[in-house]
DNA sequence: ATTATACTATACTAAAATATTATAGATCAT
DNA sequence: ATGATCTATAATATTTTAGTATAGTATAAT
């Protein structure tokens, strides 16, 4: 029950574009280097990014990506849903096809509204919030 | 970032043991069969349960496997944390060590409170609270 | 127009984690 | 003693994750 690396990179490309977000297109290979990941695998994970409209690019040089919108209305739980393939913790929660014992599984529920617990404080955060540091403990 | 079936075996193996904690030791066979699950694989999932105390065996013929302690006092965060390794979503929550950037990632105690945010509700939720149906939503 | 830069698309491979099975042995009620 | 049942360890198979490679396409700058 890790977070992917997907995820997790995702959430640092988008956190670092949100940091640049006044200084137009920034190069993949600029945050590459900053967030120590490697290109191919960033423009791997961008894909979907943009696919959902938060992220554009721009070709040729001088190019590079941009968030799609300011970072105050970018959550980092719609970041993670997209490049985790949803918001479930186990298939049978949106889809009791998956499995024979989804109508009669005591445990079906409960593993969907841990997972809404989860995105509840997923969702409630943005880019902005993560960028001023308010609004998460640091112990 | 899903449950692996260790979590989700592991609960409904507890969850079936709750359902028969009156009639002493059950056979690990018995609970395959109603369960759907190769009892080698239970073999596998129940040892960690039996380390921590939550589950106690009777050897030979007429043993079988008996929860410790009643339902009312087994909660469904329990049995995750043992069977996941712990209750974080990233190695970095509780070792910094193991990341470079731990002491200026802006996201790692994100990851850390939506971790928290799930058990917070998985802790809250009992064996006896999943078999008598009430205290979760069923849609 | 040409070129260099940067993004795009698809396919491939390697490594790790997960899931599962197999083998051999220990315990104990009957 | 026997056979049912749990126990321990190892082996294997499968799937997922992570990451790389190749061959492009678009475009700003010259």
């Amino acid at each position: 029950m890790k977070l992917s690396t997907r995820s997790r990179y995702g959430t640092r490309l988008m956190l670092d574009m949100a940091e640049n977000y006044n200084n137009g297109p920034i190069h993949l290979m600029k945050i590459a280097q900053r967030q120590g990941i490697s290109v191919k695998y960033l423009e791997q994970i961008i894909i979907p990014l943009k696919k959902a409209l938060y992220v554009k690019s721009v070709r040729g040089p001088k190019g590079g990506h941009i968030l799609a919108k300011p970072p105050e209305e970018i959550t980092v739980g719609e970041i993670v849903a997209l490049l985790e393939d949803g918001v479930s913790l186990v298939e049978c929660s949106y889809n009791e096809a998956v499995c024979g014992r989804a109508d009669i599984c005591p445990t079906r529920h409960l593993w969907r509204e841990a997972a809404q617990a989860m995105f509840a404080k997923l969702n409630s955060i943005t880019l902005a919030d993560l960028l001023n540091g308010t609004k998460i403990d640091n112990e």
